[in-house]
RNA sequence: GGGUUGGUAGUUCAGUUGGUUAGAAUGCCGCCCUGUCACGGCGGAGGUCGCGGGUUCGAGUCCCGUCCAGCCCGCCA
């Protein structure tokens, strides 16, 4: 027998019992003739004491970090405690030990306040990995998947595993591809969601369905995007879009309750897409602040249910505002007094190239009610007050002004709002707020490639309402700048997205469920009848045996348990993660295969 | 595909207007120490300044190229 305890579980009650241990050595503190070995394992941490008798042995055999060790002895209490860890009040006086395995010096600290930068620590990840600060993130993750999987069980899903092995659909994002040996010049792909399979699964009768699945992108990545991610895919059949937003605002409560010890008790707000862009100029917005923008100019075509706004700025003589497209303005709150400094620091944030803008405009409102702002002399005092009506300003706020075209100006705002509650302290990582999203479009218009794609997936229904307008509508635009008007861009999908805290954590949809919508769908996307039996003749052929109306939504799970985690990189909760570049440089994937596999897969490289 | 920040000892970093032998902390090695737990004290070893080219009497430092890493934009139904 290898131990009798763990390195976490002695306490005091122990004590005179003799026990063995088995560890990592994490120090090794000698002190004359007395030695102490701090003895680590994925349950804690407890002092061994060598005493004289065992020094000849030391000698003989020298402890270093990381060493793996056996040590036979008695529970002893400490006459120096300490609480700064569970074991702190005894110690294991040494009898005899064994070094199991030596160790190498290693290239950083197994520490929680570690020495190592991230590329050192991906390279050595399995050292890594013993760190108790990334093994809490580990574990973070394991109860994430439980409390799912007891949710789920306990609402009659059931867990059915779906393949990785199937076919390439370049709708999308790129898909991985996977060369077929025995069906030379072939290639599977991996998925990148179950989609197609779980609607299979409803078709079959399996009406409530999840699998907390690898799924796979081949799209550059991020601080919170990998090539292969995991999901939390569901699917439910005879339900309607409220049946699914209420069985999954009940997982992400019991995941709160479960994981966090959090009692989410208040409703889930909802607001529509539309709403979520005119208000907080994201379709993913941050509700645990408020900072709504106030548009002070806005071209009318965009929002349908926005149509008479009072236009405060235009005509005023300023041109910025006047030659703009759209303009903006956010208030911060108490930020009255920001210093030119401050303010100068927030223009040249706008700047930058990832933001895009040319310039911010400001309007004090300083504490006794007057305004001081850099366009005094185009707008009167009653303008500046009536702006500040419009963007919520009391006295000793900010208001910030951005102006220029619809698009950019509208995701500039947004992330102007983003930084300033960052910077004001607003988005605390111990604070929760769900939003449900609704009413997502169904069609965005690519001008690049002159064709409607699907916002959401081409499996998406519309919106009851708006099924007509679908199929009574030629797809085709003349004149591509004017998509706009066309009465696909108005069509709402029966679309929702769940947001935590300014992230997407889940995205969902009703399923067209008949043969005659999909295939109008699909054509709509631009495909032809063959195109469309090519790739999803086994769909279209399924919903001719029975289809029930279904519908369903997959979670980002890794994400999930990031923002969970406090955390803005998914890569602290993936064990093995990729790095930016996709690569894994522990075990230096991908790489290069051997001519014979070459052969065998009948492929010719043409590297360039 | 683009922007941006970085690459100097095992590690994390400093290194001035270009100027003698490139520093600190920590880790590592040796000696001393019976109550440490960031132990302490003394001593020591450790560098192709990412790589290639250029400017210069002289380059860690300036210029060009390139590779790697982080963050961001595009992209990610």
């Amino acid at each position: 027998m290898y131990r009798t305890h763990t390195c976490g579980e002695l306490r005091i009650d122990q004590a005179n019992q003799t026990v063995t241990l088995a560890g990592w050595v994490q120090t090794v503190r000698k002190f004359g003739s007395i030695t102490f070995v701090d003895l680590r394992d994925r349950y804690g941490i407890t002092q061994l004491l060598f005493s004289e008798a065992l020094n000849s042995q030391l000698d003989a055999n020298p402890l270093g970090r990381e060493f793996v060790i056996q040590a036979i002895g008695k529970v002893n209490e400490r006459s120096n405690k300490t609480t700064k860890i569970p074991t702190g009040d005894i110690e294991i006086t040494v009898t005899s030990f064994k070094i199991l395995n030596k160790s190498e010096v290693p290239p950083f600290k197994i520490e929680d306040d570690t020495d190592g930068g991230d590329e050192l620590r991906m390279k050595y990840r399995y050292l890594d990995l013993r760190r108790n600060t990334v093994k809490k993130n580990l574990e973070l993750r394991y109860a994430v998947g439980r409390s799912t999987r007891n949710y789920m069980h306990e609402n009659g899903f059931m867990d059915i595993e779906t393949p990785f092995l199937i076919k390439s659909t370049p709708e999308g994002a790129r898909d991985f591809v996977v060369p077929s040996r025995m069906n030379g010049g072939q290639f599977y792909a991996l998925p990148q969601s179950p989609q197609t399979f779980k609607q299979l699964l409803m078709v079959s009768g399996y009406d409530r369905y999840y699998q907390i699945v690898k799924c796979f992108r081949d799209e550059d990545l991020r601080a919170d995007r990998q090539p292969e991610f995991t999901q939390i895919d569901c699917e439910m059949a005879f339900v309607e879009q409220e049946d699914i937003l209420q069985m999954f605002e009940g997982l992400v409560k019991r995941i709160f309750k479960d994981v966090k010890g959090i009692d989410y008790n208040e409703i889930v707000q909802r607001t529509t897409w539309e709403e979520a862009m005119w208000t907080y100029g994201n379709d993913k917005p941050d509700i645990r602040f408020d900072m709504k923008i106030a548009n002070l100019k806005f071209p009318q075509h965009t929002f349908s249910t926005k149509e008479n706004i009072s236009n405060l700025i235009s005509g005023a003589g300023f041109g910025v505002f006047d030659d703009a497209e759209t303009v903006l303005a956010i208030a911060a709150k108490g930020c009255s007094e920001y210093t030119r400094k401050q303010t100068d620091e927030l223009v040249e944030w706008v700047k930058r190239p990832q933001i895009g803008m040319k310039g911010l405009v400001f309007i004090k409102c300083n504490i006794d009610g007057t305004f001081k702002s850099s366009v005094d002399k185009f707008y009167s005092e009653d303008k500046l007050k009536a702006i500040a009506a419009a963007t919520n300003a009391a006295a000793g706020d900010l208001i910030l002004i951005l102006a220029g075209a619809e698009e950019r100006t509208r995701k500039a705002t947004s992330d102007l709002r983003m930084e300033l509650a960052t910077r004001l302290g607003l988005r605390k990582n111990t604070e929760f707020k769900l939003l449900w999203v609704l009413d997502f479009p169904l069609f965005e218009y690519a001008e690049e490639d002159n064709r409607w794609v699907a916002r959401h997936h081409p499996f998406t229904s519309p919106k009851p309402d708006h099924i007509e307008v679908m199929i009574n509508n030629n797809p085709a635009i003349e004149d591509a700048t004017k998509y706009l008007e066309h009465p696909y861009s108005n069509i709402k999908a029966n679309a929702y997205d769940l947001v935590l805290n300014g992230n997407e954590i889940g995205g969902g949809s009703i399923r067209i469920f008949q043969r005659e919508l999909q295939e109008k769908m699909f054509a709509a996307l631009g495909m032809t009848e063959e195109e469309a039996n090519h790739k999803f003749g086994f769909l279209l052929g399924a919903f001719e045996y029975g289809a029930p109306p279904h519908g369903g939504l997959a979670f980002g799970f890794d994400r999930l348990c990031a923002i969970l985690g406090g955390s803005e990189s998914i890569r602290d909760f993936i064990a093995f993660p990729k790095n930016n570049s996709g690569r894994d440089v522990m075990i230096d994937a991908p790489s290069t295969i051997d001519e014979k596999q070459l052969v065998e897969l009948q492929i010719k490289l043409d590297v360039k």
